[in-house]
DNA sequence: GCTATGTGCAACTCTGTAGTTGCACACCCA
DNA sequence: TGGGTGTGCAACTACAGAGTTGCACATAGC
């Protein structure tokens, strides 16, 4: 089994799926910029309906990208940066995974050529 | 808009949407472990066809995380850590990004309700 | 109290894609 | 040269999820 996708293998699983749709990015990087907004101001600007938009934001509520606050009766959300930053660890934490083996294998494909040579 | 989504955003998006899939991380698990394996090797331990596998493998090609090589007959897939790193380091990048803005987003409402109580 | 506006819930359509199966083709080996 | 094994291609099924629409409900403001 592998130790990287153990560690928080749950929210990475949820960031990644949520990232996956370019829609959710833009919703994302919409919120990042306004700092907070409702889902009807978010629908606004984009050509998507409301309702679309909430499933969006439930999507994202529920990988911890995002977070709501009842604020009379609208409901404000704000982006939560904890997940993303635990995903960019995973991520990169992988990739100097798949490095390192590839050093390795690549150590020991030039051994064995050396041993190749030799025997010849 | 946002520059973060523009630098390099193709890459990106092909890496998020390739690792959303569990099945593809499965796969891209197996293979930095074992350095190189063919579609049908792959297929042994998975509990799906190898013509399944051969999709996974085509779209994480077209994602740039694995490399095909083809030795006589077979085709060989090894991964390949750069683009996984390229999209490692766009989420730090966006993870600061969102923390930046959040500081701004609270000194700006600490500001506003410093003048509130002033002018109370 | 009455109306505006913002949310929530539910049913529906539709497209993308994960997965399968069957068969043809290419190549290694005896 | 012929059989066994690995790939490639194509058609098909099935299901998840992105998006819509319609309506009921709650709350802010007059």
């Amino acid at each position: 089994m592998n130790e990287l996708a153990a560690a928080g293998g749950d929210v990475v699983d949820g960031v990644l799926a949520a990232l996956a749709d370019p829609t959710r990015r833009q919703v994302l990087d919409r919120l990042s910029d306004r700092g907070q907004a409702t889902a009807t101001t978010l629908a606004d600007g984009l050509p998507i309906s409301r309702q679309a938009i909430v499933k969006h934001l439930a999507v994202l509520d529920t990988a911890g990208l995002v977070a709501a606050t009842k604020v009379g009766r609208e409901v404000r959300y704000a982006v939560r940066p904890d997940a993303l930053d635990m995903t960019a660890r995973w991520m990169a934490a992988l990739a100097a995974e798949w490095d390192r083996r590839l050093a390795r294998i690549k150590r020991l494909a030039e051994a064995a050529e050396a041993a190749e040579r030799d025997s010849r």
